[in-house]
DNA sequence: AGCTGGCAAACA
DNA sequence: TGTTTG
DNA sequence: ACAGCT
């Protein structure tokens, strides 16, 4: 995305350059011109050409300063792509003065306030035209930078909503711009109906057809000061003009109804008779009860979707008197079973749109909303306080998903624990999305152990371990982390184990460089943005590995890693490496046998063709939509033999890239032991088998045979899986072949196994390496003293980054885990 | 200078 | 036991 | 033909 900035306030402007590149690894693109050189980023000499560039990188996330000054058609041609975004970054009149004070010279008289306001009304003047067509306008009244990072933050400037809106901000912006026509004195009501995508009909509230306006005192009651019944309303509601412009021979099998307001019960029941089979909704923070209750039973989903697309500070939205406000129900009994914290089926039904365009990398972290009927006050205030809104769900298939039911049954009764509830919405928070709240009380849970959330330790840019650091999925040096790797390869294949893992410490380094290296001043870390403190990078030595990055830097390729590349046996040997039961050794003894070719190995009989097909087939990219199909098949089936199963898939779909290499789906059942999660996973593969989705089982089950209890490893199924047109594959009629791997665990260590088979490798490793310096031995599913052999009970870890706090390591979101 | 560098399971 | 795998 | 730590 190409962001531009327009602001009076050139602090303010400088804290949100600095926040883009530190915490989402903006570029700055600039004309020549107007900035002053300084370090980082592109400069040009027009416009045209800035946008150009941008048009050619621009699935790299770019800002630019150099907008405020510029004509309108140059904005024009800025906001015409579809990639760029115009934020305006307004400031206190206070904040304003400061920041020119700062600028001018040091010689120069104070300021009077006579002067200010010529330079203000020039420089308003100036910009005026820019700063009115912001898409974005984030308002900073704070002194310090760091008040502001927060504003910053909440604003979530990267969200890919604003630059295309997806499905469901699509259709509710048009719901929000049906209710503009609204005649009723009430209240602006707006409603869209679709089907399979596309706009059925649209309506609003008001008078019907033929009679006097609403607004022009059609109907006495919304006119009338007092309060009258609801039945002597005239006012059609805008869901039942929607309903009735459609007509129920258009209303099909998914229509998904999109309305401003929660509908009221009347047009619930309507909705109900007409089979919609999914109602959207936007301003509900007052859902009502009897609407929902209603629904639930009927079948219909009810979701809840946020107007994202505008900036936090826009809570214009008052929750004035509706003409329905009657009918909310004040839900005061806290003793049924609404009031559980649990999540249900229709609940998890997963946002319209949304991922389906998503192949443009790193997803951002949005705050997800999540259907809980919480009717704590306490609860749903400590919700808004953390900037989490508690109403429906669209949490991510990315998301641990659980099930209602995954509860213990003997609880079944009884609330989940406040504190639970608490911790959960802080982790939440924290995490930047909705965690599943079923793994908080997966296990009897004990509120004294635990005081997390608050203390995260902060990541380490400086750590030579890996998963103190940052290392997101694109990095700005991506061409200098592919020529390591492709030198790691070859240390790799001459079976150099150490100076393999030096070069991939080494590119893991320079991939959590959060800006472009440029000099090799560069190589060393900025201690902060405002001092010139620089410390000696780790992991990059200075002898070898310095010398291949001053080369690259000097010469923009490092030659051995070209000579390599072009190498004919390196080709083969990396053919043969990606066949299945082929590792470095046999690939680089068959690539020095004299062949040229693997079908030249096929004839001599060597490896089989099979293989090679088959290597073929699982070389290709999986797209995200194609893994959570292929997941749901399996999940699918698993319900059918485990009552309420827990799972996540993890692997790199997890840590956020847009295609895998295989599908990892980890399993664990509330309750059940190893043994009966392995006798499961017999069971699932057996069906997964005779069904013809399964067709290759690559690794035996290792079923534990009742006597060793010492087997408390999880068991993993490793297999291929036949994907068509109709699991998501791209190729419409041909079926992909497709690695799956299917973990079953212990609900003990299920976060454990969640960090383990989410990686990546050199994360794990230096996981590992780490917790073993206080003593500590960490595998998949345990972590024990080395010394003393006790196991550390983890049953009260209630998420992955509550592990990850108790083992005193900080929070690295999986999407910054790509170090490899 | 000398030692360490992730780790366990499954297979050949 | 060494190799391959996740 | 690696790098960090003691």
């Amino acid at each position: 995305m190409f962001i531009a900035l327009v602001s009076l306030d050139k602090n303010t402007v400088q804290w949100t350059l600095q926040y883009l590149s530190r915490e989402h690894n903006f570029t700055q693109l600039e004309l020549e011109s107007q900035v002053p050189k300084e370090r980082g980023g592109q400069r040009f000499d027009t416009h045209t050409q800035m946008i150009e560039y941008a048009t050619q990188h621009w699935q790299s996330n770019l800002v630019t300063t150099s907008l405020h000054s510029c004509t309108c058609s140059d904005v024009d041609t800025f906001l015409r792509r579809p990639f760029t975004l115009l934020v305006a970054l307004e400031s206190s009149i206070e904040n304003i003065k400061k920041s020119l004070t700062q600028q001018l010279p040091p010689s120069t008289p104070a300021l009077d306030l006579a002067a200010f306001l010529r330079w203000f009304d020039g420089a308003y003047r100036a910009q005026r035209d820019t700063l009115s067509r912001a898409q974005l306008n984030i308002y900073n009244g704070h002194e310090t930078e760091d008040a502001f990072v927060d504003v910053l933050r909440e604003a979530n400037i990267v969200d890919e909503q604003r630059i295309r809106p997806s499905w469901d901000t699509y259709f509710m912006e048009l719901a929000d711009l049906a209710s503009q026509r609204s005649n009723c004195m009430k209240r602006r009501v707006g409603a869209v109906l679709t089907q399979d995508k596309r706009v059925v009909s649209t309506g609003y509230n008001g008078t019907p057809k033929g009679l006097l306006n609403c607004a022009d005192g059609g109907c006495k009651r919304c006119n009338s000061g007092v309060e009258m019944g609801f039945a002597e309303c005239l006012c059609l509601h805008a869901e039942e003009n929607a309903l009735l412009e459609a007509g129920r021979g258009r209303i099909g099998e998914c229509a998904v109804l999109y309305c401003n307001t929660c509908p009221c019960l009347g047009c619930a029941v309507k909705i109900v008779q007409t089979g919609i089979s999914q109602v959207v909704y936007n301003h509900g923070y007052r859902v009502d009860q009897k609407t929902l209750e209603l629904f639930r039973n009927a079948g219909v989903v009810l979701r809840h979707t946020p107007m994202k697309r505008r900036a936090p500070s826009d809570k214009s939205t008052t929750d004035e008197e509706c003409d329905d406000s009657d009918e909310i129900a004040q839900n005061q009994d806290q003793d049924d079973n609404s009031s559980q914290a649990t999540l249900s089926e229709s609940d998890l039904a997963p946002a319209e749109g949304g991922g389906d365009h998503s192949g443009s990398g790193i997803k951002s972290s949005t705050i997800k909303t999540a259907s809980i009927p919480l009717n704590s006050p306490s609860l749903n205030q400590l919700a808004t306080s953390l900037g989490l809104l508690i109403t429906h769900s669209d949490i991510d298939v990315n998301d641990v998903i659980v099930k209602s039911e995954c509860l213990p049954n003997k609880h079944k009764q009884q609330h989940a624990h406040p504190s639970v509830c608490h911790h959960w919405l802080r982790d939440s928070a924290a995490a930047g999305r909705i965690l599943p709240i079923a793994l908080y009380v997966l296990d009897d849970y004990n509120p004294n152990n635990s005081e997390d959330g608050s203390d995260d330790l902060p990541p380490n840019p400086q750590s030579k371990n890996a998963c103190f650091r940052i290392h997101p999925l694109n990095s700005p040096n991506e061409h200098l982390v592919h020529a390591l790797r492709i030198l790691k390869q070859d240390r790799v294949a001459r079976d150099e184990r150490w100076n393999a893992l030096a070069y991939s410490r080494a590119a893991a380094m320079v991939k959590s460089f959060p800006h472009r290296i440029r000099s090799k001043d560069d190589i060393r870390l900025q201690l902060s943005y405002d001092s010139n403190d620089t410390v000696h990078t780790k992991n990059i030595g200075e002898k070898k590995i310095r010398a291949k990055i001053e080369e690259y830097l000097n010469y923009g390729r490092i030659s051995e890693a070209e000579t390599i590349q072009n190498s004919p046996s390196h080709k083969l040997y990396n053919a043969l490496c990606s066949i299945q039961g082929i590792g470095p050794r046999r690939a680089y003894e068959l690539s020095r046998t004299g062949a040229s070719s693997l079908g030249e190995l096929v004839e001599r009989g060597s490896i089989t063709q099979e293989d090679v097909t088959l290597a073929q087939h699982l070389e290709l990219g999986i797209p995200r939509t194609e893994v959570s199909s292929i997941a749901g098949v399996v999940m699918e089936n698993a319900r059918t033999l485990l009552p309420h199963p827990t799972h996540a898939i993890c692997g790199g779909y997890r840590r956020g890239k847009s295609e895998s290499n295989d599908i990892d789906i980890l399993i664990t059942h509330h309750g059940y032991t190893l043994q009966q999660m392995n006798e499961f996973l017999a069971n699932l593969a057996r069906r997964l088998q005779d069904m013809g989705f399964l067709t290759k089982l690559m690794r035996q089950l290792s079923l534990s045979d009742g006597h060793s209890d010492k087997h408390d490893y999880q068991s993993t199924l490793l297999g291929v899986v036949a994907s068509s047109s109709k699991y998501g594959t791209t190729d419409s009629a041909q079926v992909t072949f497709r690695r799956v791997d299917i973990i079953v665990c212990h609900p003990h260590s299920f976060h454990l196994e969640v960090l383990a088979w989410t990686g990546s490798v050199m994360y794990e490793r230096d996981l590992r390496a780490f917790v073993k310096r206080r003593n500590l031995k960490l595998n998949a599913s345990s972590v024990y003293n080395e010394h003393t052999n006790n196991e550390v009970d983890l049953s009260g870890i209630r998420s992955e980054r509550h592990l990850l706090a108790f083992l005193h390591l900080p929070w690295i979101a999986p999407e910054n885990r790509n170090c490899d």
